[in-house]
DNA sequence: CTGAAAGCGCTTACAG
DNA sequence: CTGAAAGCGCTTACAG
C-alpha cells in the first residue's frame, strides 16, 4: 500500500519533481527526451498520481455535482448517464447529489459541497433548481452551475431544455389529423416548467385547429404511474369520454392505458394514448406507446459540456440551448 | 473563494488547530468548554472543513466506489439508491463507475481508482464481478471489496445475495398449484448467477411435483426486454404450447407479454406469465404482473454495510449474507 | 525548457 | 485533556 510518489519518479528520471509535474499534466515546454525519460520512470515505477492531493495542490475538485431531487430517480437516470459519461471524457468526475427539495435545509447540504470544495460547478435537474435563495447564492458568489428546463428563465443563467412546447403542439396536431375530435390530456406537476410548456402546446394546437378547449377532458396529475391511473379512471368514466388522450410524460400514459384497460376498453380500438419522453418503458409496455422523444442524454451531455467551458473559462456558444424533440409514433394512438 | 481555513478557527477560539481537529472528528478528550469555544469560533466563521484535505492527509477517500456494467443502468438504479443512502449515513462518499466488462483493459480503469487513492474500497454489481484477474489482484493486495451475487462463490470473500433458487422454486410451485402443467422458462444470461439459481430453482420445483422437464419449452434469453419477445414468440407458435411462462427478470416478462397479445392471445385467460425482481415496470404494464421480489435495496444495504465495517476494521457478522426473496401475487396469472 | 521553495488544509504520531 | 512538529503528494508562482 506504501505507493510510488512524484518524488521517486523525479529521482529515477534525474528531474525536479516540477518537471514530473509538468509531463503529467501535459503541458508544454518539456523536451522530448526529458518527457521520455519520465514517462519510462513512470512506467517502471507503475506510478499513478494521486488524485487528492492533487486536488488539494490546485484547488480545484474536477468534480461536476448533479444536483436532483429524490424522487426522479427514474428521470435522472438518463440525465446521469448523458452527464457522467461526457464529463468522463474532459477528465471530470461526477457528484451524485440526491435531495429533498421539499426540504427547508437541503441548500445548505448543498452549498457544504462548495465549501468542503468537493465540486467546482453544479448541474441542477428539475424540479431541484425551484430553491431560489439557493439559485440566487450560487449567483452570488459566482458559482458556475446550469440548469435542466428550470422553472425561471432569467437571462443572465444558463440552462438547457427540449422544445417542450413545440413537441406537445406536433402531437396534439398529430392526434387532430388522426382524427380525433376531443382530445383529453393529463396535466404534470406544477412545479415543473416542462408541464406549462407541453401544456401550451397542447392548447395553441386545439386553438389552431380550431377545437375548443373542454376543461372536464383535462385533469391535473403528478408525472407518476398512479396519477395517470387514477385521472384516467375519470376521464374514461364521463358520459361523453374524449377518443384519445395525451398524457403530460409516459409514465403517466402507461396508468392511462392501464385504467382503460380495466374499464373494459382498448387502446387504441376505443382511445388512443399518447406520452411524452420516449423512456424505456413506452416500447415495453403493450401496445408500445405513441409518444414524444425527449433526447435527455443529449440534454444532459450539453449542459455538462456547457458548464466545464464555464469552469475552463471558455467562450460559450448559446447561453440558451433548446433541443428538438421529434414525434415516435407506434401502436397506441389510430 | 477564499475560504476560511482550520487555522483561523484555532486563533479565534485560542487552541491549536489540533484541538479544533478534535472537535470536526468528534473525538474524545477535549473538554467541555473547549468544544464549545472551538464550535462557536467554527460558527462565528462559517467554517466548513476542506474534503480534499482531509482526504490527503488521514490517506482515506472515505469513498465506496461501486462497479457496474455499463448495460446495466436499469438494474442499477435500485442497487445505487441503496449504496448512496447507506453509505452516506455513515459519513462516506459514492463513486459511481460504470465500465465494460467485456473489455480487457476495464480491470486497469478499477484498479486505478485503488491507485489514485479514490476509492477505500469496492461494491461489484453482477456480472461486473467476473473479471477474475482482477478480483485476484485485489484479494492479493487485501483491498476490501463486497459482490452482490457473484458468480463463483469462494468462501473467502464476502458477498449479498438473493435466495434465488428458493424464490423461483415458490413461484414455479405457485404456478402447479393454480393447475399448470406445463410451465415454460426463459433462462436469464449465463454469465450471472442469479440466472443458474432461479433455473434450478423451477427445475427443483418441477422434480418435486413430479412433472417431466421439457426442453422444448424453454428457452434462452439475455434479460432484456427483446429477447424476451423473441423468445416467448417462439413459445407460443410451438404446437403443444405451455400454459404459463415463467421468465428469469421482469423486463422479459415484459417482453413475453407483448408477444403474446401480439400472437393474439390473452394474459392470464390463455397464457400465464410470471417475472421475477418486482420492478416498477412490473406494475406499470397491463395487467399486472406476478412475480418474485428480489430486495435490491436490502441487498445494496447491507453489502454497504459489510464493507464499511471492513473498512472501519470491525468484525462483521455474516460473510455470506442471503436475503429472502417473496411472492407477489398480481393479475398476470391464473 | 527546467527547478527550488513554499504552500494547499488538514491528520498522524508523539510528547506532555 | 492539549499542543508543536512533521508530513500527506501534489501544484502554484516565481526565477532563471
Amino acid at each position: 500500500m506504501a505507493s510510488v510518489t512524484i518524488r521517486e519518479v523525479a529521482e529515477l528520471a534525474e528531474v525536479s519533481i516540477k518537471t514530473v509535474s509538468r509531463v503529467l499534466n501535459n503541458e508544454r515546454y518539456v523536451k522530448e527526451e526529458t518527457r521520455k525519460k519520465v514517462e519510462n520512470a513512470i512506467h517502471k515505477l507503475g506510478f499513478v498520481a494521486s488524485i487528492p492531493a492533487r486536488r488539494l495542490a490546485s484547488g480545484q475538485s474536477y468534480t461536476i455535482g448533479l444536483i436532483f431531487h429524490n424522487a426522479s430517480w427514474h428521470y435522472i437516470q438518463d440525465v446521469q448517464k448523458g452527464v457522467m459519461e461526457t464529463a468522463h471524457q474532459y477528465g471530470y468526475s461526477t457528484l451524485l447529489h440526491p435531495c429533498d427539495i421539499t426540504s427547508e435545509n437541503n441548500a445548505h447540504g448543498i452549498m457544504n459541497l462548495v465549501y468542503q470544495k468537493q465540486v467546482d460547478g453544479f448541474i441542477f435537474t428539475p424540479p431541484a433548481d425551484n430553491a431560489k435563495g439557493l439559485i440566487l447564492e450560487l449567483k452570488n458568489i459566482q458559482f458556475p452551475f446550469v440548469r435542466l428546463t428550470p422553472m425561471d428563465r432569467e437571462s443572465q443563467l444558463p440552462y438547457v431544455s427540449a422544445t417542450d412546447k413545440q413537441g406537445a403542439f406536433d402531437m396534439t396536431m398529430y392526434l387532430i389529423q388522426l382524427g380525433h375530435t376531443r382530445v383529453g390530456y393529463i396535466i404534470g406537476p406544477q412545479e415543473q416548467r416542462a408541464a406549462h410548456d407541453r401544456f401550451a402546446g397542447y392548447t395553441d394546437a386545439l386553438q389552431e385547429a380550431g377545437i375548443r378547449f373542454d376543461q372536464s377532458i383535462v385533469m391535473q396529475g403528478d408525472d407518476h404511474f398512479e396519477s395517470g391511473y387514477s385521472a384516467a379512471s375519470k376521464i374514461v368514466s364521463l358520459q361523453n369520454r374524449p377518443t384519445a388522450i395525451f398524457c403530460n410524460n409516459d409514465e403517466m400514459a402507461a396508468g392511462a392505458m392501464s385504467a382503460i384497460f380495466e374499464a373494459g376498453l382498448k387502446v387504441p380500438e376505443d382511445i388512443s394514448v399518447a406520452g411524452f419522453d420516449n423512456i424505456p418503458l413506452s416500447r415495453q409496455i403493450w401496445p408500445p406507446l405513441t409518444t414524444v422523444e425527449q433526447p435527455i442524454s443529449e440534454i444532459a451531455e450539453m449542459a455538462t459540456k456547457h458548464l466545464i467551458a464555464l469552469l475552463r473559462g471558455e467562450e460559450v456558444e448559446c447561453l440558451h440551448c433548446n433541443i428538438p424533440t421529434r414525434l415516435v409514433i407506434r401502436k397506441s394512438t389510430r
